[in-house]
DNA sequence: TCAATCTTGAAATGACCGTTCCAAGATAAG
DNA sequence: CTTATCTTGGAACGGTCATTTCAAGATTGA
């Protein structure tokens, strides 16, 4: 008997996603995303709830679409090193050029911002952390099988460095950091993980 | 002939400081401003201009009082790797615990707002950035000069890569980052960096 | 076709935004 | 003490904020 919607909503959450990951959620305003996704402010209550609600679910939306898949690839890569290194190549690129250059990451983002204090967005940016943090030790467990760790080398604690190493370089590339600089910084990470090529 | 202000300039700064660290510039709103130095819009406006110049001198300050003087530290300590190592645990130590504990770090901060749009701000940001590379990097230097550092170790690039290690370190402090696991993080770049404790 | 039920458009809500204005108060040189 | 000049308090400004409301439109089962 009831009228059905008459957009996708998870298409419209894409657009949404966007606006939050570029602006943020404070300086996004609920007239950005009506103008943005073309749809009205009744529909937008409707489907999504208030504001808060429409920036987690925004949230997730880029946890699912963007971080898992690609966190995804990187623990199932049975390549080791070389895995971590086409990690961060394809981090550096996204974030210095195309569509997305020079919006950093939406989950780093967050953690900067006010909207850290919602405790269902606190979770959010620990699940992520946890997630990039898991793929990345999983791809050294694997390089260390191949012999490819420096003999001192922890992948438990090397994990998290290169964890933390891809928030600065999300952080940093935002504010234009050069790629060709990045690029070096990460494999002279790498190399210090790595057997040593020049000793 | 003229009035004098009623008030001292710097000290109502740092008040202001302190709400733009925490909150960020887009959640403040002017009356936060109000309430928080006990002063009156006339004086404020008066005094700093509007909310933007307001914002960048407590982003200057903020430079000038709480990151050169620690990089100053770093890069003057003759120490080599030490000196390193404490500036991560007192960098640790301010992020976790104290007055400041999950406030992260002014300038990191504005890396991911909205804020970072403004040139001047975008420059304090570049200054900062380049600020901190250079002490690591002084650090690093004295480090390779007495011998600390592995052979295959390149200075410059290591620089790099413990500057955003720091950026990192500030964005997830603000999560709610564990001190003793950031600790354990720092101490495996550290330990990849120097020559190889255990081989 | 009718009626039930959801969606949609557009206007309206009150609260808060950054900023301005002006009269009253304070200061110090003459 | 007068007067010029700045500071201060507090009200007022138009604009924008997130959210609500409600009538009109659309859809589908009976």
């Amino acid at each position: 008997m009831p009228d059905i919607k008459h957009f996708d909503p998870d298409a419209t959450l894409d657009t949404v996603v966007r606006l939050f990951w570029r602006q943020g959620v404070a300086s996004t305003g609920i007239q950005d995303v009506v103008t943005a996704t073309g749809l009205n402010r009744s529909s937008l209550y409707a489907t999504y709830g208030g504001k808060q609600d429409l920036y987690r679910a925004a949230l997730r939306r880029y946890l699912e679409q963007r971080s898992q898949p690609v966190f995804r690839r990187l623990a199932e890569d049975e390549r080791g090193l070389p895995a971590v290194s086409e990690f961060f190549d394809g981090l550096i690129e996204a974030r210095c050029s195309g569509e997305y250059a020079r919006w950093g990451c939406m989950v780093s983002n967050a953690h900067a911002g006010a909207e850290n204090s919602d405790p269902e967005v606190r979770g959010l940016l620990d699940q992520h952390h946890r997630e990039l943090r898991e793929a990345m030790y999983a791809a050294l467990v694997t390089a260390g099988r191949q012999g490819q760790l420096a003999p001192g080398a922890d992948p438990d604690a090397s994990a998290d460095l290169l964890a933390l190493l891809a928030y600065g370089v999300n952080l940093r590339s935002r504010a234009g950091a050069d790629a060709a600089s990045l690029r070096k910084t990460v494999a002279a990470a790498l190399d210090a993980i790595g057997v040593r090529a020049a000793a």
